[in-house]
RNA sequence: GGCCCCUUCGUCUAGUGGUUAGGACAGUAGGUUCUCAUCCUACUAACGCGGGUUCGAUUCCCACAGGGGUCACCA
């Protein structure tokens, strides 16, 4: 048998990165077993549908570097696979589940269903619903459907013991007294996630299900619903949920559970993948950096992890910077692109990109660390002063001097503008490093740069002299 | 609250019935150095609590505590 995995994201809004983390498991096992990757987009909510959605879990999806081999997109012999298509699909099965006396009709309104709950509640008992319209006759339900509102439930047994199996975590078990009689078809025609979920699992050969352990409590459900339909149900997994740093559920109430969050941030697909995937298995070698292609190879499904981590935006930072570093300058700047100002010309930018590399954590940080090569600093004088450690006057003959050694080079090489300057620092009497900063903030107004000679060779002579002249004439 | 899942340094983890409990990130200190960064070196730091089982438990078992998830006509 293929293995077939697949996500089910609904389209909700912008993709979680938990939506990633599932597709990138699913994605992974299923080509390390020579298998496919299904992407179902499960719209049957549409109270909560997002235009565009959709296009944004694919974009996702691709950022990310995974391809699917079935979807809405895609094609395949499996479709439609987007549920809102699949209605006629589920009608029929919630029929057969009728037929066989294993759901009902429930004609129970909201306002009754709500004082039942807070009643059950009040009593301190668990909320479910009292199954008030489970023992209606058939027949009188089935021609009361045809004029009165209602939805579907699907009967849940008496003093059962519903076993999950799960890969990971072994056998989990339910008393099937805690398991509520669920909705499976709402009152609008369209099926709930519990019974499309499984219908389209099945029909679509999915042989993994890998989904988020928030899942677990609603499993008992579906393992009846496979047994009601007498199929096969597949492996499940059920992944840890990745955590904010307070340890709760990763949500959207923090900016970094978005996908798109991490795009805009200049993280590298490659980072992101190599981060969650490490979040939720070790490599065998301990090797920290790895991509999709190793990951593909060494992943062992038996061997990941259950506990939820907490999302360590340091560490991504560390993975992003390592894989910025491997990155060649042609691909780095091809990466740059959506983050390039627009008043950084590419030629300059290929100039700087030696310069910065090794100082990008995201790609984000590009016009922070750079924007002194194309626009003209506001040197704060004060700063400038208190970084020189000397008096105005000195600062100022000091930055005479070193004006004049550059206009008077005329090589304009990094080794001719270090020997000049260093032998100005010796002359003047300045320490070293504040020698330098002087020069550094003079030109730049900052205090971090990359190395001095580099970015004085790049600036170009009229550039720093005309910045020197300026930063002279600010200091009174 | 019911049910379910989880529990090794701050974070992510490796690991074993007897180990100096290993690694990575972060942190700290130092080296390189004109700053920052990179790179290198070192250091700090963990088996939740209590019972058992055992010659011996971090490791096996049982309770407890703590954290998380879930209890919709949302997925």
């Amino acid at each position: 048998m293929t293995t077939r995995t697949r996500i089910a994201p609904s389209p909700t809004g912008f993709p979680h990165v938990g939506t990633i983390f599932q597709a990138l498991l699913d994605y992974v096992y299923a080509k390390q077993n020579q298998g496919q990757f299904i992407v179902r987009i499960e719209d049957t909510d549409r109270g909560r549908f997002v235009e565009g959605a959709e296009e944004a879990i694919f974009s996702s999806l691709e950022w990310i570097g995974i391809k699917p081999d079935e979807s809405v997109v895609h094609g395949g012999n499996y479709g439609p696979y987007r549920q809102s298509e699949r209605l006629d699909i589920y009608h029929q099965h919630a029929k057969e589940l009728i037929d066989a006396g294993h759901a009902y009709y429930c004609f129970c309104s909201p306002e009754r269903l709500d004082s039942v709950r807070k009643e059950k509640q009040a009593a301190g008992l668990p909320p479910m619903y009292d199954r008030h319209c489970r023992n209606l006759d058939p027949k009188e339900a089935a021609s009361r459907a045809e004029t009165e509102p209602h939805v579907i439930r699907m009967k849940i047994p008496d003093n059962e013991t519903i076993i999950l199996n799960d890969i990971v975590r072994g056998e989990i078990s339910f008393d099937s007294n805690t398991v509520d009689d669920q909705v499976i078809v709402k009152s609008d025609g369209f099926p709930t996630y519990h019974l499309a979920v499984v219908v389209d699992d099945h029909l679509m050969e999915i042989t993994h299900v890998v989904r988020g352990e928030e899942w677990i409590s609603s499993s008992p459900k579906h393992i009846l619903l496979y047994r009601y339909f007498d199929w096969q149900p597949p492996q499940f997994l059920h992944t840890p949920l990745l955590r904010n740093p307070d340890k709760s559920k990763l949500s959207k109430r923090h900016g970094h559970a978005s996908v798109k969050w991490y795009q805009e941030q200049g993280y590298l697909p490659e980072a992101v993948v190599n981060f969650l995937a490490s979040r939720i298995w070790n490599h065998p070698d301990e090797q920290e950096i790895y991509n999709m292609d190793e990951l593909i190879q060494k992943f062992d499904i038996n061997n990941i992890h259950i506990m939820s981590p907490i999302v360590d935006l340091k560490k991504l930072d560390w993975i992003n910077g390592l894989w910025i570093r491997s990155l060649s300058d042609s691909e780095l700047i091809n990466r740059l692109k959506p983050f390039k100002p627009e008043d950084l010309s590419d030629e300059l930018l290929s100039q700087i990109i030696p310069l910065i590399k090794e100082r990008l954590v995201t790609l984000a940080e590009l016009e922070g660390l750079t924007s002194f090569f194309f626009r003209e600093p506001e040197v704060d004088s004060a700063v400038l002063l208190k970084e020189a450690k000397t008096e105005t006057a000195s600062l100022k003959t000091y930055l005479e001097t070193v004006k004049r050694t550059l206009t008077n080079n005329s090589e304009w090489t990094i080794e001719s503008i270090e020997a000049a300057l260093r032998q100005v620092q010796q002359e003047s009497g300045l320490k070293p490093r504040p020698a330098f900063m002087s020069i550094r903030l003079a030109l730049t107004d900052s205090l971090a740069t990359p190395p001095l000679f580099d970015v004085i060779h790049l600036l170009g002579k009229e550039t720093c002299i005309n910045r020197l002249d300026r930063t002279i004439a600010s200091l009174t």
